[in-house]
DNA sequence: TAGATTGTTAATCGATTAACAATC
DNA sequence: TAGATTGTTAATCGATTAACAATC
């Protein structure tokens, strides 16, 4: 069983702890920064340096994946960064759509960010899709009563949660109910769905709460 | 020694950790769901059971603050409710102000999200006010370059950036050079900020990443 | 070979949970 | 008093870090 590990790297048999994940992600920004640099190696002290981290954490957590350095080398900064995009999913494109097309909503449809390679916002849902149109050229908004038909027509995959707090866990249950296999929620109501739906709540309220917190802390 | 935590609630003496005052934040507003409800009263065990927690990490979360309540009866609803909102700061308003005021900029400064209780927008700076200046009534915007004399004259706590990334880590020197309390960092650009300053990155590329991993890993 | 740096094991640290005496 | 639930201590669990043999 353990030589299977070392044959298929992408398939860790293990759990894989969530800051493991998003530390990978800042892997890959900081590889992208290296790459065309001076040097095409890079060591997991130089990487932890970059991010704040121990070299020992940088290792072990490239370890759940594989074995991707040289003793006494290092590792080559452009197919490390690779290797970390395809444990990551380059090798997939996610279908995305903005439920709620709002101020936030329409800025999140505008919003380059999160459209780097690998993700494409395909559409918005609106409760008044005429009011919504003529802002968004490029995308279509929809009429949210068909949310469930066009998720399954146009297979996407996340959807982005914008709508009222009042509204947010009844288009959470129906956006499952329509088989999505992620929501990103911006709304600050938590919501609950089931386990083999994976959610992250972006909870800008909770955000500023412990800004301020710690601001208070501090002055005291 | 021991018995200056007792006295005094309101300044613990040990460190809190992070996902502690995130908690806390949850307990608040979970509260306000139950107050004016049924019971005046509620436990560790049921506010436990609505977040998803154990309830002993509400009791043990509660009790780096002080004690709040009652062995056999459980907690007052509204009594610690306030004492929540007390600790994490509602005794004092920060000011805000969003710096780079495009799409995602000017979605922020109308979004009420974090408008809440606690948090007032006062101002946005761009490079261009007078292109952003007529879509916000309400807030006027400054040109970036009075910002380090604005957020002295305005008494600004924390700082929104949503500026584009190359430029990221420059406006937050200057913000910190003005002695800036807190920064909510939207930009998907890691910045680095003296320890004094409290800083939250807000990171939706990340995010969305680290969700395409996960449906990944599940649809294996 | 000597020096460097990996991958991995063991030690440490911190956070969560269980257990329970205290007490309303 | 009996039942319930707290605050807190001790046990457990998980994640980070240090140490080091393996190896390029």
């Amino acid at each position: 069983m353990a030589s299977r590990v070392s044959l298929d790297r992408s398939l860790p048999n293990q759990r894989i702890p969530k800051a493991v994940v998003r530390r990978l992600s800042l892997y890959a920004r900081a590889l992208q920064r290296l790459e065309g640099g001076a040097s095409e190696k890079v060591s997991s002290e130089d990487l932890a340096n970059m991010l704040g981290y121990k070299a020992a954490q940088v290792r072990k957590d490239l370890a759940y994946f594989g074995q991707f350095g040289t003793p006494g080398f290092g590792y080559q900064v452009a197919s490390l960064r690779a290797e970390i995009k395809r444990i990551l999913g380059a090798d997939r494109e996610f279908l995305v759509a903005v439920v709620g097309v709002g101020n936030l909503g329409s800025a999140l449809l505008s919003y380059g960010g999160f459209l780097k390679q690998g993700y494409r916002i395909v559409c918005g849902f609106d409760i008044d899709p005429e009011q919504t149109h003529a802002r968004e050229g490029a995308v279509r908004v929809h009429h949210v009563r068909d949310l469930e038909k066009k998720i399954k027509e146009l297979r996407i995959d996340i959807v982005i949660l914008a709508v009222p707090p009042d509204a947010v866990q009844a288009i959470a249950d129906r956006c499952v109910a329509a088989s999505i296999l992620g929501i990103l929620n911006f709304v600050p109501t938590r919501i609950t769905v089931p386990k083999n739906v994976h959610l992250h709540q972006v909870d800008l309220a909770l955000e500023m709460e412990s800004l301020g917190f710690y601001i208070r802390l501090q002055s005291e």
